[in-house]
This record gives structure tokens, C-alpha cells and sequence, in this order.
DNA sequence: GCGAAAATGTACATATGTGTCAACAATGAA
DNA sequence: TTCATTGTTGACACATATGTACATTTTCGC
């Protein structure tokens, strides 16, 4: 249970102390995020706080930026990676979804209803979806869908996820896996190839029985 | 401002209160939801909240309950209701999209992220989900699909509104209405007739230019 | 080893929330 | 008009949070 520090031989850090917030948030949501119980959690003076950070906002907002830089920066990352296939392009993106380095879907949820308590953070948050949904639509228009039906794609293949990931369910990798199929021929409109599923699933360390 | 009242002459009253939260729940979440400051809300004093509620957690509990009864009742009655064609069954789950006295989706967006604090929520929250996913597959069931893929398309229908519920955008009723043909194509791979579209506009009250 | 810095702890002032109690006011039925 | 019921209030006791001031300890470069 110990945090990551920096090599010096402090208890405390500014990466400590940001690391337990991230927990925190994720657990019980922002207003979890609170200086005497993050204290005690890493069993620290209350006050030892006030070294590294000016005060409680300065550390949401070390959190925000946290937030802001993964999640969004590796989807449209993945959006844009080669494919010779929609189904292939859409595969790269569905990476996101299974593979927690590349999209945090638990803090994604904190963030977002973080978003209820705050207008910065509603800004933040579209702002997000906005780019997001952007370089979605850009792919489908790279494999000759016009705008209109790109934007709509776009939208669906997004919002089933920002709606998969606020059912918070916990269900296992081999359902998930077995159903991805299905939903590429939903947001495609074209079955996938075998090979193709077959690189996913490599990929991702599974095998379909 | 005023709340609505019982047709005693006193001020406060257990809808008063109730309402008051709901409000509060809605605008700033659960943690929003204190006795201190609804009392400033209603203008009446702190305590006076007891003589109605035993204490804060029975409030949040009737919160619930009316989350319960609201939204869930009404997306089942929907995806039940008579249809000669899934693109119109579709169109009659549209109904609780586009119509808030059919389902609240900021209620909806404000119970869920009151999960992320309360494994109670948590439950509650699962159960309404799979009683409404088991609804919308029972409905593509009942046009041919098989039971795999109308549940992959039930989840892709559900998730979709979740996922845009929770990105909180105020987008013009114009605009979701004209993406609307292009979703039911999505999401039951059939094009809908215009007699049916004009039926759905004309029962929303919207008229296409 | 010594001193500056980096980090921690104690004490204080303040704010906001909870819930109980006993006194008090308004209402309406007998 | 009495008077129990229904509703309102302020005072009290307590808990949890924030942030500041100042003293203290620990660590590392010299």
C-alpha cells in the first residue's frame, strides 16, 4: 500500500500525494478528495500537505490535467493509426476499450460526474468529447462515408462506450470479447474478417476457444 | 420560488423538502444534498427538516425511490408498446429521449454518479439497467432477431442514449431530430418509412423544414 | 560535523455540516 | 375556547473539514 516516491528519502511528495487523490477520486468520487483523509491514508500530518501544493484546488486541478492528458490523447491516437479496413480502423480504437494503458475508463467516469459539481469541469469534458468525436469522424470519412453519416457513426460508436463505462458492470473479458464482432458490424456496417479479429484478439493476450 | 405545499397554512412539508433535494441533486449532486443549505433554499430553519424526515439518509432513500419508479416503468412501457415495423418499435423508445415526462435524463446522469460514492446506488442502479436491456432485447426479439444479436443491439440502443446523457450537451431539438433516421438505420439496420418518421416528429411536436 | 533546505508536526482560528432537546406558535376539531 | 396535533425555532454538543503561524526534525551538500 505504499505510494510511488520520488528517491529522495522524504515520506511525502508531490507525486504521493496525487497519487492518493487519483485513488480516492476513483473510489468515492471528488468529494472523497479531501486533505485529512488523504493524510491519513498515507499516514501523514494533515499540514505537510500545505508543502506541496498551495491548497485543496491546486491539487483537483494536478488532477484534471492528469485526466485530460491520458485519456483523450491516446484515443485519437488510435483512431488515426493505419488500417486497410473501417473494421481493422475501428479494431485499433476498440484497443482503448479493452486496454487500461491506453483509456482509463474508471477515472473517465469520476471525471465526468465530477462534471455535475463544477462548470470548469463540464467545459473540460466537452471540450474532451469534441476532440473525441472529431478524429472518430474523421476515420469513417477516410473509408468514404460523408459527413453527415460519419458524425452519426462517430456519436455511436463513442456514446456506447461513455454509456458502457457509466454502468460501471464489471463483466468478464470473454463476454466482452465474444460480442465485439457483432458491435463492428453495427458501427461498420461491415462484417469483420476473421484475420482481423484474430490480430485483436492477439493482441489483447486472448484466446477465443 | 415557492414550493408546492400541502393545503395546510404551514410553510415547509415533505414534498417541500423532497423537491427541494431533488433540485439540489440534479443541479450539484448528491453531495449538494444537505440539510443546511435546503433549509436557506426553502427559507426555514435547519431543524425544523426532522420533524419530516428522521434524518439525512431517509431523504436520499425517497430520492431514490422516485428515481426507481420514474424512468425505469416508463422505457419498459415503451419498448413494449405496439409496433408493425422495429424501425417504429424503435421510434416508440425515441419517445423517452426526446420527451422528459417519460424519462429524466439528468436525474438519470445524477443517481449515476451518486454510484460512484455508495455501493447501494451502485446496486440499484445495476438492477434498472438489466431490467431495461432485458426489455429492449425482448423487443428486437420479437422481429426476428436472435437472442445474441438483439442483445448486442439492445445494449448498443441503451448504451448510446447512457453514454449521451452523460455528456451533459444542450444540443438544439433541430439537430437530434435530424440525426434521428440515420440512428434507427444504425441501430436496426433498416431504413425507416417516411409515414413513420412523420408520425414520431408530428407526436414531438416538431415540424421538418 | 554544520548549516541551509526540505519536510513534518502542533496549535490555533474558522467554517460548515449533523442531530437532539425543550420551548414556542399556529391550526382546527370538540 | 380549550387543547392536542402539527409544525417551527434557537441553543447546545459534536464532528469534520480548511488554512496559517511557528517550532521542530530530517536530509544532503559542503
Amino acid at each position: 500500500m505504499e505510494q510511488a516516491m520520488s528517491d529522495s528519502g522524504w515520506r511525502g511528495s508531490h507525486e504521493g500525494w496525487l497519487e492518493a487523490a487519483y485513488d480516492s477520486l476513483l473510489e468515492s468520487g471528488v468529494d472523497s478528495v479531501k486533505i485529512l483523509p488523504l493524510a491519513k491514508r498515507l499516514n501523514l500530518s494533515r499540514t505537510s500537505f500545505y508543502w506541496f501544493f498551495k491548497d485543496r484546488e491546486e491539487l483537483l486541478s494536478a488532477l484534471i490535467a492528469r485526466w485530460r492528458e491520458k485519456n483523450t490523447g491516446n484515443l485519437v491516437k488510435q483512431s488515426e493509426a493505419y488500417a486497410e479496413t473501417l473494421a481493422e480502423a475501428m479494431l485499433n480504437v476498440f484497443d482503448c476499450w479493452v486496454n487500461k494503458d491506453l483509456f482509463d475508463s474508471q477515472f473517465e467516469f469520476a471525471v465526468r460526474s465530477w462534471a455535475l459539481q463544477s462548470p470548469e469541469i463540464v467545459d473540460e469534458v466537452q471540450r474532451a468529447d469534441q476532440v473525441r468525436l472529431e478524429a472518430l469522424a474523421r476515420m469513417f470519412m477516410r473509408f468514404g462515408y460523408g459527413e453527415g453519416p460519419a458524425d452519426v457513426r462517430a456519436r455511436t460508436t463513442y456514446f456506447v462506450q461513455i454509456g458502457y463505462i457509466s454502468m460501471q458492470s464489471k463483466e468478464d473479458i470473454a463476454l466482452r470479447m465474444k460480442r465485439i464482432p457483432e458491435y463492428i458490424a453495427i458501427y461498420t456496417g461491415q462484417v469483420p474478417q476473421q484475420r482481423e479479429l484474430d490480430r485483436f484478439f492477439a493482441r489483447h493476450g486472448y484466446k477465443p476457444e
